[in-house]
DNA sequence: CCAAACAGTTCGCTCACCGAACTCTCCTCC
DNA sequence: GGAGGAGAGTTCGGTGAGCGAACTGTTTGG
């Protein structure tokens, strides 16, 4: 969103990453990355964003490096968002400001989603540890599971929100799209 | 600041805590209330956020429990704002946001500020964590100090930047302010 | 060929942010 | 006691960003 008009010296770090993500959408939509959400449309759907609001942000984000497009050949004009390496390093700031406002906002009913470790489904403690092996776990190691505070989505709930209802790794696609309509067309490689 | 309009059922816990610290004042607000800055006109001059800005963000986060605003009586029209539990839980947050803007956008010459374990002076690394003795070291036993990319203040700089030209424990008042109504003058020397 | 799906774009409207100047209160010095 | 200064906000008009809804253009499936 183009901080202020300049920065008149004070370059701090914490200014500078707000550059890149210091608003909502430029967190909530790399939150979505990790949960697996990799299309317009579904960005759109579950966060709720102005169309033309996530066009610019996910140009930012792309032009920041810190999601990559690739069109995906063959499933029509469908294009796909993924974190890069930048993207993934920012779970420890998305998980540090959900703890909080977990912690300090909590929703009735419990948290709506939980982390757990993949390999011995434990969940996190809140600084991003596993409370049964004790590692640190990388995003790509962790699921994200329905919590107590999640009200089960009704039929007409967008396909992201009827997703994550259910366990699922991070970083791997959430809802798996007809990787070529008809593979008559011959595989691109 | 505010939050969208209403959040249609996407109550994440990110999204609640966008609603408070979402926003780039409300996050350079709290950092510069660690490294001690208290009042009003410091926060003006080190973050060059328009005063008008600056008392609605302060109001907002006193009411969010982030800060809290106690009078200095007999010191003139004097305010401070300091961090609360809430607010001092903030730290990893900030610490994340800072050490990914420093990984990824680093500035010229290397950081500007460095943190540092007030035990053994040791670095921290990008977890927080005492590059000595391994510890998590909370806000309270950090310092700050300055590092190779920080420029030395001019001589006209603002008394808060100038004070951050030395190491500095976090959460501990950056400037002494007369305690009461004996102005001892010569803020210079 | 037609309809549906999908990824954006366009278009007013409103509100938040900005910078500068102003006000108000309390304190100190003479 | 009055003048002056310091500090904490407040006021105000201009500008830009975010918003929702409708629209465009392309590809796929029937």
């Amino acid at each position: 969103m183009t901080l202020p008009r300049d920065y008149r010296g004070r370059t701090c770090a914490l200014a500078r990453s707000s550059e890149t993500v210091g608003e909502r959408w430029t967190r909530l939509i790399p939150r979505d990355a990790f949960f697996g959400v990799r299309r317009f449309g579904e960005f759109a759907a579950h966060l709720g964003v102005p169309r033309s609001v996530l066009t610019d942000r996910l140009a930012t984000l792309v032009g920041a490096g810190v999601l990559e497009r690739r069109p995906e050949p063959g499933t029509g004009r469908r294009e796909a968002y993924g974190l890069t390496p930048k993207g993934v390093a920012l779970w420890p700031v998305v998980r540090a400001l959900t703890a909080w406002g977990e912690e300090f906002h909590p929703a009735a009913g419990g948290p709506r989603r939980v982390l757990r470790h993949s390999e011995d489904e434990a969940p996190l403690d809140p600084d991003g540890r596993c409370t049964e092996c004790g590692t640190s776990v990388p995003a790509a190691d962790a699921l994200v599971a329905p919590g107590p505070g999640l009200a089960p989505p009704g039929p007409d709930a967008d396909p992201v929100t009827a997703a994550l209802a259910r366990p699922h790794r991070l970083l791997t696609p959430l809802i798996a799209h007809a990787p070529a309509g008809r593979p008559t067309r011959g595989p691109r490689e």
